[in-house]
DNA sequence: ATCTATTGATAAGG
DNA sequence: TCCTTATCAATAGAT
C-alpha cells in the first residue's frame, strides 16, 4: 500500500504497473517520455548537473538525452562507479564483460525462440494446462488485434480506391462531354481538352494508365460502380 | 522566448537557468532529483521501457537509476547508437564489442522481440496487408494447435480422473461392505481394511485429503458420477 | 524536513 | 500526433 503511488496525472489516478492496453501504453510512453526528458534538461540547467538519460521503448526504439557529450558522461560514470563499490555491478567496461554478455544473450535468444515456438503452437509438449489456456487467450487477443488492423487497413484501402474511382468517373464524364462536343462541332476527334487532362494528372494518384493508355475512352456512359472492380478477395 | 519555460513548480514560476543562490540550488537539486528518478522508474514500469539515468551533481556526486542492469543498458546503447549515426558521438567503447558476436546477438534478440510483438499483434504499424493476412493465418493455425493440445490434455485429464473415481468408488464399496459385515458381526467399527487403503495411496495422484482427512467415509452409497466433481470450467 | 499555494504534468477523449 | 480539459502531482518559497 505504501509502494504503489501515482504521479503527476490527471482525470484519474493510475496504478504504477505495466499498462495493459497497447495503444494507451504507447500514448503514455510518448507523453511521459517528453516529460522526463524535459525534467532532465531542466535539472541539468537549474542545478548545473551533468545528466545522461537513455530510454529504450518496449519496441526497442532508442531515445536519449545528455547535458554534455554522452560518451563523456558514460565514461565518467564507469570510472566513478568503479571507484566506489559497483565494481561488481558494472563490469561493463571491464575486460571479459564480453563473455558474460555473450552467454546471456545466447540464453535470451534461445528463450525468445522457445516463446516463438510456443506462440506458433509448435512446442506444446511440456506445456501445462494453465499455460495452454494462457496461450489460447494470448492468441485470441493477437488474432483480434490483427483482424482489427486488417479491417481498418482494408477499409482505408477501399475508401481510397472508391475516391479514385469517383475521380476517374468524373474525369471520364468530362472527357466524353468534350469529345461529344468536339464531334458535334464537326471537328475531327483528335484533340483532347488540355486543361482537363492536365488537371487530372496533377491531382490524381491513380495509375496514369487509366488516362494515358492507348485506348481512347469509350463514348458510352459507363456508370457501373467502380468498387465492383476492386477485386478484393480479402475477407 | 522559446527557450525559457517553466516547470512543475509552485508559489512562483522560475526561469530555467542556473540557480545563483547555492543553497537554493542544492535544495532544488535534491527535490528535482527525487522527482526525475521517480519519473524514470514509473516510465519503465508503466510502459515496459528500459531506462538508464545518470546524474552528476555540480559537486561531482553520482546518482543513478536503471530499470535493468546498468551495464546491459549502456552496452545496448553503444551498440544501438553505433548502428545509427552517432558513431562519432560515442567513440566511447566501441573498440571491443565492435566486431564481436555481441552485436549480432543483440540484433538477433531485437529481431526475435519484433517477431514476438508482431505475433502478439502489438507492433502492427508498418505491417502491410499481405503480412497481416499471413499473420492471421499463422495465428489461426497456432490457435488450432493450442486448442487441439488443450482438448487432448483435458480429455486425458478427465479419463484419468474418471479412472481414479471408479477406483475410489470400488474401494468405497469394499470398505462399506467390510464395515457392514463387521457391524453385523457385532464388532466395533475400528479397523479399516489395510490392503484397500494402501492400494489407493499407491495409485492415486489426487490429493491425499480425499482419503486421509479426518472425516471417515460416509456409509451412504454415493453413486453420483465422479466427473461431476472435476470442477473443470475450461471450455 | 514540512507545509501549502501554485504551477506543471498528464489521463481521457476527440 | 496534437488539442482540450479535468485532475492529480511536483515543487518554490517560507518556516
Amino acid at each position: 500500500m505504501a509502494g504503489v503511488r501515482s504521479t503527476t496525472m490527471a482525470r484519474e489516478k493510475i496504478k504504477i504497473k505495466k499498462i495493459d492496453n497497447i495503444t494507451a501504453r504507447q500514448v503514455t510512453f510518448s507523453k511521459r517520455r517528453r516529460g522526463i526528458f524535459k525534467k532532465a534538461e531542466e535539472l541539468s540547467v537549474l542545478c548545473d548537473a551533468d545528466i545522461a538519460l537513455i530510454v529504450f521503448s518496449a519496441t526497442g526504439k532508442l531515445f536519449d538525452f545528455s547535458s554534455s557529450r554522452m560518451g563523456d558522461i558514460l565514461s565518467r560514470y564507469t570510472t566513478q562507479s568503479k571507484n566506489e563499490k559497483k565494481r561488481s555491478e558494472v563490469p561493463f567496461l571491464q575486460l571479459q564483460l564480453e563473455n558474460s554478455n555473450l552467454g546471456k544473450l545466447s540464453i535470451e535468444v534461445a528463450e525468445k525462440n522457445k516463446q516463438l515456438r510456443k506462440l506458433r503452437g509448435e512446442d506444446l509438449q511440456g506445456v501445462g494446462l494453465e499455460e495452454l489456456l494462457e496461450l489460447e487467450r494470448m492468441l485470441e487477443d493477437s488474432l483480434t488485434r490483427v483482424l482489427d488492423t486488417k479491417g481498418k487497413r482494408i477499409k482505408h484501402e477501399i475508401e481510397t480506391l472508391q475516391k479514385q474511382g469517383d475521380l476517374l468517373m468524373e474525369e471520364n464524364l468530362k472527357l466524353k462531354q468534350n469529345m461529344i462536343a468536339l464531334s458535334q462541332a464537326g471537328t475531327p476527334v483528335l484533340l483532347l481538352d488540355q486543361s482537363a487532362t492536365s488537371t487530372i494528372h496533377e491531382e490524381g494518384q491513380y495509375s496514369s494508365e487509366s488516362i494515358s493508355n492507348g485506348a481512347p475512352p469509350a463514348i458510352e456512359d459507363d456508370s457501373s460502380n467502380t468498387s465492383l472492380k476492386l477485386g478484393l478477395s480479402l475477407f
